[in-house]
DNA sequence: ACAATCATTGGCCGTTTTACCAACCATCCA
DNA sequence: TGGATGGTTGGTAAAACGGCCAATGATTGT
């Protein structure tokens, strides 16, 4: 169904996850759902900012909302974006420190 | 001595990531290290399209580089990008089949 | 029905990204 | 030294991104 080639399709991924503020909810909904107002209270943006972020996390399939009442509670559709992070942080650890990069 | 928040370093690094050719290219990369005109011909793009790539992944402390005779040779700095690919993958899937997200 | 709250969507605009071409730097060999 | 090969850098133009504001749903309570 898709044709497209596999580094494009995880380009996109990773691409919906390259940005500060989105790379901030990520963080913030390991430890569990959260409402957009919470999430723009976070980030500190207009909350039309904050929705279109979201918004693009969803497309990507990287969170998923549940309607709750008046709110919409985002969540992380998987849980192994702690190891996902984990990964980020090693290049990270290795562009700041010079440190050696050990495997996981 | 870097004082900038966490989730803006490991935005940084994501970012490096998210283009097609650049996923292409570490893709390439961990299967060993490639020069220039090797990553070239795979990209398809001009070759100072894909050189600026390739500093934009450097810097970002993606991959090292080592100058041999007239060539340079790219590599990755970490192999953990095995599991990153992993991460990435399970959302790619979830995203297109609607399939269980099951931990790593 | 009306008002209040929570969120999404459209529009505008400044910034960033990306691609190509051209020019330049570096290395090796004749 | 001159030429060929391999790569980087600067310039520029088109496209994508990201932010706020304003307007529009959607849901709840009065």
């Amino acid at each position: 169904m898709n044709q497209r080639p596999r580094h494009v399709i995880r380009a996109g991924v990773i691409k919906a996850l390259a940005h500060p503020s989105r790379t901030l909810i990520v963080e913030t909904l390991t430890d569990g759902e959260r409402s957009v107002g919470e999430l723009t209270s976070l980030v500190g943006a207009d909350i039309s900012t904050v929705s279109k972020h979201l918004a693009i996390m969803k497309k990507a399939g990287i969170v998923v909302v549940e309607k709750r009442g008046l709110n919409q509670y985002y969540r992380l559709a998987c849980p192994c974006f702690l190891d996902f992070l984990r990964c980020v942080d090693f290049i990270a650890g290795v562009n700041a420190d010079g440190a050696s990069c050990r495997a996981a």
